[in-house]
DNA sequence: CGAGGCGTTGAATGGCCTCAACGATGGTGG
DNA sequence: CCACCATCGTTGAGGCCATTCAACGCCTCG
């Protein structure tokens, strides 16, 4: 649904803002017409292929990108060269929101999946947000969200055994999803979410094939045995 | 309750914004005379014992508090009962910032040492933020704080061996101090903040004093070789 | 003085990591 | 079209490190 609308438009380059099919739930909600007439620079709009990155830490922060269909991970780098994915973005998420405060990215921003993205500059925001109340409370309630999943990645997937953090991992994925099915990302990439080995995740989730808690339904795609997997994570 | 008890008995007098000896780093910084004269509500300003909460998690959220003084902790529980520590806020740190977006703390705050604390309606932020760009700045700037915090908690807390862990945080509390020395807490809550076990956090500290990277100065005050525990701490 | 909290230490277990090998898959070039 | 290679998921074996359970000394406080 969403995705055909905008894989029409896609690669086209300016996005119409106006008529967004996700209008309701993005950063610029809030606006009105008065306030689009105050865009001048150009929206860009793209699709990027997993492994592509949007920007790396450290780069000139000077746009943020919301996240329309796909899925972004956020990665940090540690002093030993190890990596660890500090958090997912995905349909309506905004990232680069830290261009706002700071004139650098804090993460890599890399897709994971094909990924359709918009990109507008900070400058934009900041101009926009500084008198309008409703842009100023949506960004308010985006920083909340990005430090939520923060602390729920502290607790849920950064706590207990790697079977438990696997298992809530898992559940994380199905949660605001329709259907208690889900793709699962390579084990290196959930190792790196999870602070545990590849090899370590490999060995879960093949054991959860074989316990049936995992039903692969098409390539890479997944039923959830949601009930068994909650009692792992909580137990 | 003990809570309310507590906190109205340390209350130590209506705080004198104006003339706030941390005015230039508070969340206030950017505020005038005019804004000054639009605060109704009294701030309260008080001090609290270790061990004293602020909120519960889920508590209605109608307040912020700035730490003047000491050291909060935020907790979040584990279904399974666990504890972990997502945040410390020292002094300047603003916490309860999710009422202004969300109806309900997200977290235990409980202060670790006597901390003064000065607590405002969030409806007086709410309402000067409005119309006031300095605030609005502020306040990002201490949301993307807040998250950078919990992203390096991930990253350098939560990632490595129970050495390097312990060692981070060594580092990470001395960090903005003028000296290379630093006060410890409880190898329960420092166990809490890595995600490491009690005893583990004990071993660890009880081996860095052996190895004289930790002197204990005055009673759990303790001076750090710095550069040797860095070298821990990245390898 | 006894109780309880806290830091420390010991011993044993087990879970996760490390290193290694292997099959399957998919893309590439001959 | 197929041989070749790189990548990825999986599995095995062995060892280390953190956990678990327990005990003990020290301290404060009632």
């Amino acid at each position: 649904m969403v995705k055909n609308v905008t894989l029409r438009e896609a690669w086209s380059g300016e996005a119409d803002c106006r008529n967004c099919s996700l209008r309701a739930s993005v950063l610029f909600a809030g606006l009105e017409e008065k306030d689009f007439e105050r865009i001048h620079d150009p929206i860009d709009q793209f699709v990027i292929k997993p492994g592509t990155a949007l920007y790396h830490a450290g780069d000139d922060g000077d746009h943020l990108f919301t996240v329309r269909s796909g899925t972004c991970k956020l990665v940090q780098y540690l002093p030993d060269g190890g990596q660890r994915i500090v958090r997912l973005a995905r349909t309506t998420d905004v990232i680069g929101l830290e261009a706002l405060v700071e004139d650098h990215y804090e993460h890599d921003a890399v897709a994971v999946q094909p990924t359709e993205i918009c990109r507008f500059p900070a400058r934009v925001v900041r101009m926009l947000g500084r008198d309008n109340p409703k842009l100023h409370r949506e960004l308010m309630a985006r920083w909340q969200r990005a430090l939520s999943e923060a602390d729920a990645w502290l607790t849920e997937l950064s706590t207990g055994s790697a079977r438990q953090r696997v298992a809530r991992l898992l559940l994380r994925l199905v949660r605001d999803q329709d259907s208690s099915e889900c793709e699962l990302f390579s084990r290196e990439d959930m190792g790196a979410m999870l602070g545990i080995t590849t090899e370590t995740t490999s060995r879960t989730i093949a054991e959860y094939k074989r316990q049936s808690l995992l039903v692969e339904v098409t390539p890479n795609f997944f039923l959830l045995d949601i009930p068994n997997l909650r009692r792992i994570a909580e137990e």
